[in-house]
DNA sequence: TTGAAAGCGATACCAT
DNA sequence: ATGGTATCGCTTTCAA
């Protein structure tokens, strides 16, 4: 592997010095370099194929065009890794690289991956959950830009800018699916009671519920898990009954697997005597489901673009950065997106 | 944010030269240091918190202990995010850092993915795939110290060493497995015929069957796909004859779950009347499965970490790459490792 | 219009 | 034993 060529080499070639190859390929050749040298220079560049050596730019820089992500555990979801996907994306086209480091789950490895990360010199920090958080900010995050994906500040004051799912309007607009197609009886299986998501989504199925004038029975709506079992012996209770649900909402795709196992089970089909959602849209999951899950997919892409937008936005211009007076808008909340396929279907006739 | 202490700050607290420090900190202080003055430095470089900037050490050591990773879509996997969660925790503990990025399935992109890498000046390179598969391996990862997980070099002289899974003995153990508990009548759902693993797995299913002297009938064991529905549309086929199997073998955790939806449906009892064995152990799938699947898993996690460690040793002793004339052991295979749960069982009576 | 020189932070060689 | 100096590759200021 021969040397990469240097800038050094490029003002050989030309026949000029390293200040004039530098003037002129970051744009500000004009009135300081010759218009003829200008050319030489540029062709010269091009004929070495040279590109400026990024560990020197960021040393003599100060920026090293690196922004660092810390998640609580990509490497086993396909949920926040498109968090990710979403924020590498917009990180790309603006010439940054990301770094993700992973705690898996282990929350005391949080500051230590900050650590790790602003050692490296980036030059913004993300932080990406899985589901939906309070965080307890790592003190590093604050010594540069950054933004919260997924999760937010639960400092008394937030001091960061934070990205979030409409958790409540996906909830309703869910319900409200199902209401449309004359479900009245509907259930609400609603994930684990450690998550802020849970009852989100609840207040935004009462107020779906409430809207249609349908009084909410508390039998109906209960915290159940997150994994197929859950789904599987939520719906077995809600089903076995003589009076059972038509109408299933699942806080997840894993949870409608197992109610769907259930409805199996039990003799009865989908949709047709059953509808059932999901949520998540989980790829791999929702769509090859039989029947294919209707069901409220979360905005990750999107998140994860709007979230690094916002970073890369206040490293550019540092006026950005959120105050400490604790004054500004520092959420943006990003809708979730219904995804209608043929899990659900109109109310049985009685 | 003031400013990091810098080894300049270290020499002046201690009343030295920045050469004594950098020997000194390096461990090289014995006979070239005063030992009252390496206290001295030592002390101070503690009381600064001094620790050396990554970047001046990468351009300076024209290391920068940084290791790319390409991988063919880890953002939306929980699959190979485990190879690389097993990666990425070797490269911690020698303390470099991973950055990957992801071509989310678009192959055109490998090359500039590697280039970018590469300008980034890492010290070496891995390829991570999803499944098992041969890759053309993009031109720049032969410029520097490189391995394969997961996939393996299509050029007709591999050129880089690689880390795969025991397919085979995979197959083999599964059916072995099923063999064990009295079945004889096994079918195979074998995924989709694009992967590699599909026919090395057969291979390994049929030799168990050979072993244990039972034919194996044509249409037991056909390519299904990967998906949900493909296994429920795979095992309604099968479990509809009158003759039916009485156990399936899954290529994945996923088909497992259309297989055990189709039995539902028809009134089957797993594993009273049918055994399902998955492949992949799957996180949130294959143990909270209804009931629990048991399921060959892959040693995502082993083969991450292998690569790894194969690759840093490349790193710090060249003499260790692949020599160009092919000669060489390149391939490292890692064996599965079957997990007994509740969706196998006897064989019912007759 | 051009080139020489300083500096970003660290290491290694070579005088002293 | 110690400190001065060149070097890694680049940008930027300043003199010519």
């Amino acid at each position: 592997m021969q040397r990469k060529a240097t800038a050094l080499d490029v003002a050989k070639r030309a026949g000029v010095s390293r200040s004039a190859v530098s003037l002129v390929l970051n744009g500000r050749g004009d009135g300081n370099v010759a218009k003829e040298s200008q050319d030489r220079i540029r062709q010269a560049a091009a004929d070495l194929n040279y590109s400026p050596n990024p560990i020197a730019l960021s040393l003599r820089n100060q920026r090293t065009r690196v922004i660092g992500i810390v998640s609580d555990e990509v490497v086993v979801s396909p949920f926040d890794g498109n968090i990710i996907g979403g924020a590498d994306d917009v990180a790309r086209a603006h010439g940054f690289v990301t770094v993700v480091m992973d705690t898996e789950r282990d929350a005391s490895r949080d500051e230590s991956a900050v650590e790790t990360l602003l050692d490296r010199q980036v030059d913004g920090l993300m932080y990406v959950t899985v589901g939906l958080k309070p965080l307890d900010v790592p003190q590093g995050m604050l010594r540069v830009p950054s933004v919260l994906a997924n999760c937010y500040d639960s400092s008394p004051a937030p001091r960061l800018h934070h990205v979030i799912p409409d958790e409540v309007s996906g909830g309703r607009e869910a319900t409200e699916h199902l209401l449309q197609l004359g479900h009245r009886d509907i259930a609400f299986l609603a994930g684990a009671a450690t998550s802020p998501a849970v009852p989100l989504r609840i207040v935004g199925h009462r107020e779906a519920m409430a809207k249609a004038a349908i009084p909410v029975r508390e039998d109906r709506v209960f915290m159940a898990g997150w994994d197929i079992n859950d789904g599987f012996h939520g719906a077995m209770g809600l089903l076995s009954a003589t009076e059972r649900p038509t109408a299933i909402v699942c806080a997840n795709d894993r949870l409608a697997i197992g109610v769907a196992l259930a409805a199996a089970r039990l003799g009865l089909s989908v949709p047709r005597d059953l509808s059932i959602m999901g949520y998540d849209d989980e790829s791999r999951i929702a769509a090859t489901m039989v029947p294919a899950l209707t069901t409220m997919a979360l905005p990750l892409r999107e998140m994860g673009a709007a979230a690094m937008s916002m970073l890369l936005g206040q490293i550019e211009d540092p006026a950005r950065r959120p105050t400490s007076d604790g004054s500004g808008h520092l959420e943006t909340m990003v809708p979730c997106r219904l995804v209608v396929r043929e899990s659900t279907g109109p109310v049985p006739a009685l």
